[in-house]
DNA sequence: TTTATTTTGTACCAATTAGTACAAAATGCG
DNA sequence: CGCATTTTGTACTAATTGGTACAAAATAAA
């Protein structure tokens, strides 16, 4: 227990690589715009994390998606989750266009890397999962509290939701402004009641 | 007009790339791959198709999604549009798996290129506006000959069709079971009515 | 049969890819 | 201090990337 002090901080340096692959792919990082953005040479940089590969699955494991992390925490403390979960919707139509063209982490990197390197993918679709049992579990409880009037299976309308979400994130790149993203999601928040 | 003759078949040699690009997507596809799916040399390559990226713009632009030009080339001719419309997303429901993991053309394209190859991003984007249209189109006919009783807005709509698609293609990655898939579909097409 | 035209095969290229080897530097502990 | 331990910087690799140069091959028309 000694050695020569790291100079970066783990945190940081992990946020600026997820910046470079949420917005570039996996494939599309390169190295050395990891090193470069990270501010690490590559020495420590293989050091402290093993690989471009391992580097990615501890980024998707500790940040997931912002948005499914905050909508997580935010759920539990909610009066009325169903309504934080169709805020969780509409605050897509108003984000800033840079992050229209980020989309979902999650749902770019099952898309890339699905028949290329599968584990990733793997390893995404399951972050997805937990979206979508989160909508599951919110869901079931609010029919039985009587916030959602529907019949409908909550494991149906959970895999709904996940799935308007997934579409969302592409539609949005196709069209990124409000007022076409807005009446689409009201729209489709209609199952939700 | 004369010339040593060209060996191979354009039609042919552009589906064996089309069929690498679709499942690999753009930069994962090295040319190699292509010269040795395509079965051409280096040189025939270049002298025919100019690019890696003319390529892929030539075969997006010539197959479009398999999946959006049957449904482009039936509804036309078919008795109730909007009928054609539901067995359009039914199917993805009873897809083999191998079209699961595939999923759209151009969806994958949109997600994959956006922020490193944004005109090929585009000219994905614009196909998918194309579906849209094509949706948009038959759900106004539909609305006015009575085939469909709601009032909803038909662009509305067409987005939101072109949303279950997106979605669909990124769900069908996470759960590629018809169990899953098949209540989801027709919960959907619930709006369609 | 020459000639213009087009396609093809071979060799080559510079740049970039992810990853390694290894010694020097910087610490805490005894 | 001196030593074990850890991190860092520099140099190096082998493989692969998309793309070019150029001459040989194969044709149709004159």
């Amino acid at each position: 227990m000694a050695g020569r002090p790291s100079i970066f901080d783990e945190e940081k340096v992990l946020e600026k690589a997820r910046e470079l692959f949420w917005t570039r792919g996996y494939e599309a990082t390169s190295l050395d715009q990891l090193l470069e953005a990270m501010g690490l040479g590559k020495s420590s940089f293989y050091h402290a994390f093993g690989s471009k590969k391992e580097l990615f699955e501890k980024i998707m494991d500790r940040f997931v998606n912002d948005a499914i992390h905050r909508l997580a925490a935010d759920l539990p403390i909610h009066p009325h989750p169903i309504e934080r979960i169709r805020e969780f919707f509409r605050g897509i139509a108003s984000s800033p266009s840079h992050l229209h063209r980020k989309g979902c982490f999650m749902g770019n990197t099952v898309v890339e890397l699905i028949n290329t390197e599968h584990s990733l993918s793997a390893r995404a679709a399951k972050k997805l999962e937990r979206l979508e049992e989160l909508f599951r579990t919110y869901i079931a409880a609010a029919q039985r509290s009587g916030e959602l009037q529907t019949k409908e299976d909550p494991a149906v309308l959970a895999l709904y939701l996940l799935t308007v979400w997934n579409g969302l994130n592409i539609t949005r790149r196709v069209h990124p402004n409000p007022e076409a993203l807005r009446p689409l999601i009201e729209l489709q928040l209609q199952f939700l009641k």
